[in-house]
DNA sequence: AGACACCCCTGAGAGC
DNA sequence: TGCTCTCAGGGGTGTC
């Protein structure tokens, strides 16, 4: 499910009303998510601590907490946080619940658990999770540019939307996201990304600061399942001009949106408008 | 090193 | 109605 844009919309939903809060008690429904749950290294690390900050890297939610312990959240393909409280019913898929201060209940649910939760040392590198000491720059902040783009994909023969999608080269960025902006680039997601030229790199740069921003704005994308903490759906959907739309026209030309797999994923594009 | 295929899991929608 | 098949926004692992 989620990228950037949904990330960023659920920590600051989440930011709002938890800072400030204590986490009181974390308790699990299933044994394990991508991978096996530590709830004793989850409790140990988060319960009687405060909420100081929530933060977002890459597609990934930071809880920061008193003692500079953090807890790491990535939603996967379907994870969601939700807020509510403790009283309500819990979903069928609502697998890991915070009890927090205020008589409040953070829940993590995921239909598809490809989601992680991990608690970790803010001040010690060492215990971080290995998927934030090997993120790329924010896609949003200055050391994404096109000269860095430029830079790391010279003899690169992999294709640009690949590289895109890989969270080492810049973080956030998912299927969705680097299919429109690539369209927004006019580059066709097959060229081979060492092959570039630093206008393109520029261009590319820009496109993503733009859609992603406009994402934000609009609370997300919302394809089947995507919910912010208070359970409304995002509203960029309306705003797609390429994903999902192999056989329509596009918008800009009116040719044929053509969909095509590119390591196991669909990629959209124009054939007329991408070069 | 780097480029893939495959796997984790559930649910929705299409087609028969 | 109910079966089977394909597909889905992520990312870790293993193999060539």
């Amino acid at each position: 499910m989620p990228e950037l844009p949904e990330a960023e919309t659920i920590a600051r939903g989440l930011r709002r009303y938890l800072v400030g809060k204590k986490i009181l008690q974390i308790t699990a429904r299933v044994p394990s998510l991508r991978r096996p749950l530590n709830l004793i290294k989850l409790r140990t690390g988060a319960v009687g601590k405060k909420v100081v900050a929530v933060n977002r890297r890459g597609k990934a939610i930071i809880i920061e907490l008193s003692g500079k312990r953090a807890i790491l959240i990535q939603l996967g393909m379907t994870g969601a946080c939700k807020l509510c409280p403790e009283q309500e019913a819990l979903n069928k898929h609502d697998h890991v619940i915070f009890a927090v201060s205020g008589k409040l209940s953070l829940r993590f649910e995921d239909i598809r658990r490809f989601g992680m939760l991990e608690s970790f040392q803010l001040d010690e590198e060492a215990s971080w999770p290995e998927f934030l000491k090997t993120l790329g720059p924010e896609p949003l902040e200055k050391g994404f540019s096109g000269e860095y783009l430029h830079t790391i994909t010279r003899k690169r023969k992999t294709a640009i939307k690949t590289l895109l999608l890989n969270q080492r080269s810049v973080a956030g960025i998912g299927n969705i996201y680097a299919s429109e902006l690539l369209f927004r680039a006019h580059i066709r997601p097959g060229r081979a990304a060492g092959r570039l030229k630093l206008a393109e790199c520029e261009k590319i740069v820009e496109q993503t600061r733009k859609v992603l921003k406009e994402a934000i704005k609009a609370g997300g994308t919302t394809i089947s399942d995507y919910k912010g903490v208070d359970g409304n759906a995002g509203k960029f959907d309306r705003k797609l001009r390429i994903y999902g739309k192999a056989g329509k026209a596009c918008e800009a030309c009116g040719g044929t949106i053509k969909r095509i797999v590119q390591t196991g994923r669909a990629t959209f594009y124009c054939p007329v408008c991408q070069k």
